[in-house]
RNA sequence: GCCCCCAUCGUCUAGCGGCCUAGGACACCGCCCUUUCAAGGCGGCGGCACGGGUUCGAAUCCCGUUGGGGGCACCA
């Protein structure tokens, strides 16, 4: 195990932003790859707020696609700071060496002085040597803060632009920047890669580790992901939640193969790749700067790759939690081969098959008004007469099928469709032999009346 | 208002001064296969934001413009 220690620290919210995952994915590939460690920190200075049920959501949702306690590379998950006294001590230490000083102005007085909500802090406490307030970070007046970011090389930040900016509120509590830095020296965090809308506030963090006399991190911050008006994708607008992807089928190695081409790749032509291939391959140095969007679209086109790449068997059991527990897996294992090959997410499975386990048929109109044209009920009564006889394998239900075709003038793709519409309900579907077969003699006689009775009525 | 980031097909990207007549993938369109629908095979459409430099040579380097995005709490 080699000294690397990343660390990865989601905001405690209600759902898994699918932006934090691919973030905590390229820590997990860094952490792995160098044989450190990845290290979970979801703290809050305010631990009130910090709702368990959340938390548990993240942890879950992490170990969805594969990052999880089970790997001696993952470190935590730490709820809360084992390091609060020395914030404070921390701080006093900055006040006595003059790196910081105490002030007692309020949003308001600053406000009233400059004149703009904008304007940051003027500065107006500096010399006054309080002796009780909130403390503030004492930043140099010229010179240039350098960010060396391995995503976007060297970010340089007019010191006169970094304000002094509160560490510890009025009544002595540690705010999240100081607590934050502290905890990352402590806990000898070597790399810190999370979004770019950090990328502003890490001079000041930087400021906070040499005033402390140590040396920052690697940074690396990462591309946002954005919808399709190029906006930060929010929860509220956009569907951002890992655990709603998962619900709806998608398969946890599809979603890390995405979700790692999402401005990186492995620099050929290749983009299905298993995480083991991935992980020696990666470099944040190569992740593309630019924000990305996060194409569904996509997304559905690779988990169809990798359900179809999936041995039938296992297919079948993956497709489980979308069955209904009543229905005969034996039946829906004979169908399945069919099926795999024709869903994207496996919640689609159960449109494929429910037909098989509906004791009452269920009619699509627009299905059956396509299909039952005039010249559909003679079809369906020559075919019900030759089902009492015909041999019940898909070949010879095919070959009657066609016999009846001829007699009317339709060709098979003609003539399958009022059956396939009284049989399964619908107009598309899995290979209409093979389903009758898997369904039943009785059972596909009993269909055929009973449409054949509704075109009647 | 101030600071910062970004810019190759619709989308994700390859490209890191000549291998570029700009490659791949998703999407879209067409054809083949075919009992419907998929899957699969073949083909097509489609891009270096703009303007200046630097250079024998620029998608690649520099500057500017334009356009997008993010950050500016006694929040985390």
């Amino acid at each position: 195990m080699t000294d690397i220690r990343v660390r990865f620290a989601p905001s405690p919210t209600g759902m898994f932003h699918v932006g934090g995952a691919r973030s905590a994915l390229f820590n997990w590939a860094l952490a792995l790859q160098q044989g450190g460690r990845f290290v979970l920190r979801i703290e809050d200075t305010d631990a009130a707020r910090n709702r368990p049920e959340w938390t548990e959501g993240i942890i879950s949702a992490l170990a969805w696609i594969g990052i999880h306690g089970d790997s001696p590379h993952f470190e935590g998950p730490y709820f809360q700071s084992a390091y609060e006294a020395l914030h404070r001590e921390t701080a006093a230490t900055l006040l006595a060496g003059g790196q910081a000083y105490h002030c007692t102005c309020t949003r308001d007085d600053v406000k009233a002085r400059t004149g703009s909500d904008f304007q940051g802090y003027d500065g107006y406490c500096r010399d006054r040597g309080l002796s009780a307030g909130a403390v503030r970070f004492r930043t140099p007046d010229e010179g240039v803060t350098v960010v060396d970011d391995l995503v976007r090389g060297k970010v340089e930040f007019p010191n006169q632009a970094i304000e002094d900016f509160v560490i510890v509120r009025g009544d002595g509590s540690p705010l999240f920047v100081l607590a934050n830095v502290v905890d990352d020296i402590e806990m000898r965090i070597t790399h810190v890669a999370r979004a770019e809308e950090h990328l502003s506030n890490t001079p000041k963090q930087q400021l906070l580790w040499e005033a402390l006399g140590k040396t920052p991190p690697v940074w690396a911050h990462l591309p946002v992901i954005v919808n399709e008006k190029r906006q930060k994708l929010s929860k509220r607008r956009d569907k951002v939640a890992l655990e709603s992807y998962r619900d709806e089928g998608y398969l946890p190695e599809a979603m890390v193969n995405y979700l790692m081409l999402l401005g990186w790749g492995p620099g050929d032509d290749r983009e299905i790749m298993p995480w083991s291939e991935m992980v020696p391959l990666f470099s944040l140095s190569d992740v593309n700067p630019s924000p990305a969007f996060f194409d569904e679209k996509k997304l559905r086109a690779f988990n169809g790759e990798y359900i179809r790449a999936l041995p039938v068997d296992v297919f079948a059991a993956r497709c489980r939690p979308w069955l209904d527990p009543s229905w005969d897996l034996d039946t829906f294992g004979r169908l399945a081969p069919l099926a795999q090959s024709r869903i994207a997410v496996l919640s689609e499975i159960t449109a494929q098959v429910d037909f098989l386990f509906l004791t009452e048929p269920v009619f699509d109109q627009a299905s059956w008004d396509k299909a039952m044209k005039p010249g559909a009920a003679d079809i369906l009564r020559g075919y019900l007469a030759r089902l009492e006889t015909v041999s019940f394998d898909p070949e010879s239900l095919k070959t009657a099928l066609e016999e009846v075709g001829v007699d009317h003038g339709l060709k098979l793709g003609k003539a399958q469709a009022p059956v396939r519409v009284a049989v399964t309900g619908r107009t598309v579907g899995l290979p209409l032999f093979e389903s009758i077969e898997a369904f039943g003699r009785e059972r596909t006689m009993d269909r055929l009346r009973t449409a054949l009775a509704r075109l009647s009525a």
